[in-house]
DNA sequence: CGTGCACTTGATTGAAGTCAAGCGCTGTGG
DNA sequence: CCACAGCGCTTGACTTCAATCAAGTGCACG
């Protein structure tokens, strides 16, 4: 727990002791309890998290007032409200701890910070990126080629901590199809 | 035209003349005919794309055969198969020229070169990378959000080149509604 | 121990897809 | 230069998947 993030880094990139030292100690601890929400739309500065473990939910209101879940982050991964982390706009989007969880996070100008005066941080910053995009694409694509059936499937069979941790009606938001149809999804498979 | 590129490049990074010398003699100029279809699924190496004149668009094709568009890129836009170029996995997109259309690209392996060789260059990456974060995003949050109307009306707005300038079917597939479907909202509005 | 929220199940509705037919442009070859 | 073949687009009739509405069950938590 204490070595999970900086395993994660070595993981990623290769970085000198006094550099990871240094990275470590922009990161600051946070315990989380269940159902606890710990960033509002438009709350600004902007922290990204590390989740330690439990599990982070980022989600939006739609114009009809329904819960839209945009990502779910577990044990070992980074999670923040990307867009606007990039765009610099004011954030739509919530960050809800699911389950008691503990993170740490490093504030948006510290994580800039570290981009200048470490140039390993600019490599786990593009990792980040790429994964982000690659997740987001095949999300897109799920959409595009799937219908509600098949997109459940393709959730149990890739990420089945989502259906196995998370609240039917978070799924259900995840998956863009409603709570009942969900429901009857998992009673016929 | 010839400048388009340099330009561009200008405009996101700080580059000495020297660097930039060297970045462009790593980009080769191609021209395409109308239709044409410059990348099929599954080839190696890989490009990226620079469009000077005219339209790429990037799509593949579902189970049932139908052609589904990822993007488009117009004049002074990147463009390549980039979950791919990401991953190292087998692409499964085309690449083709909607209009006559003037490119530069680099291949995969250049691309790498520079990121080594010129420190600016992973900054340009990054920029691509965020851009096509965003793009993808709120296009994902159009799907979760919108019906096919306000889908529509939403690309007219941000995004009239594709309206204007692409087949009917393309934006239907874009869209991801019916080309009939597209078809009865432009009588209607 | 009771209240409320999560979930299930059934009936009905609706948005968009599919199927089908016909129109009209465009470009290609005689 | 014209003819006609084929593709792109439109319009109409019907179908379907999943949403919504509605009611009821059961578990969790104060």
């Amino acid at each position: 727990m204490y070595k999970l993030l900086p395993d994660y880094i070595k993981e990623k990139i290769t970085i000198s002791d006094p550099d990871l030292e240094t990275v470590l100690s922009y990161f600051k601890p946070q315990k989380l309890k269940k159902n606890e929400i710990l960033v509002n739309p438009g709350e600004k500065p902007q922290r990204i998290y590390f989740v330690v473990s439990g599990c982070l939910r980022i989600f939006f209101l739609t114009e009809g007032g329904a819960e839209a879940t945009r990502h779910f982050a577990f044990e070992n991964q980074f999670a923040t409200a990307l867009v606007s982390f990039i765009t610099g706009e004011i954030s739509k989007e919530y960050v809800q701890a699911i389950e008691d969880t503990e993170v740490y996070f490093i504030w948006q100008s510290d994580f800039y910070e570290l981009l200048k005066i470490i140039p390993q941080w600019e490599k786990l910053y593009r990792h980040y990126l790429e994964y982000a995009y690659v997740t987001n694409t095949n999300r897109l694509m799920s959409f595009i080629t799937l219908d509600a059936t098949e997109r459940y499937r393709q959730l149990l069979a890739q990420n089945p901590n989502v259906v196995m941790r998370m609240p039917n009606k978070m799924v259900a938001s995840y998956l863009n199809i409603s709570q009942e149809t969900l429901s009857r999804l998992k009673s016929k498979a």
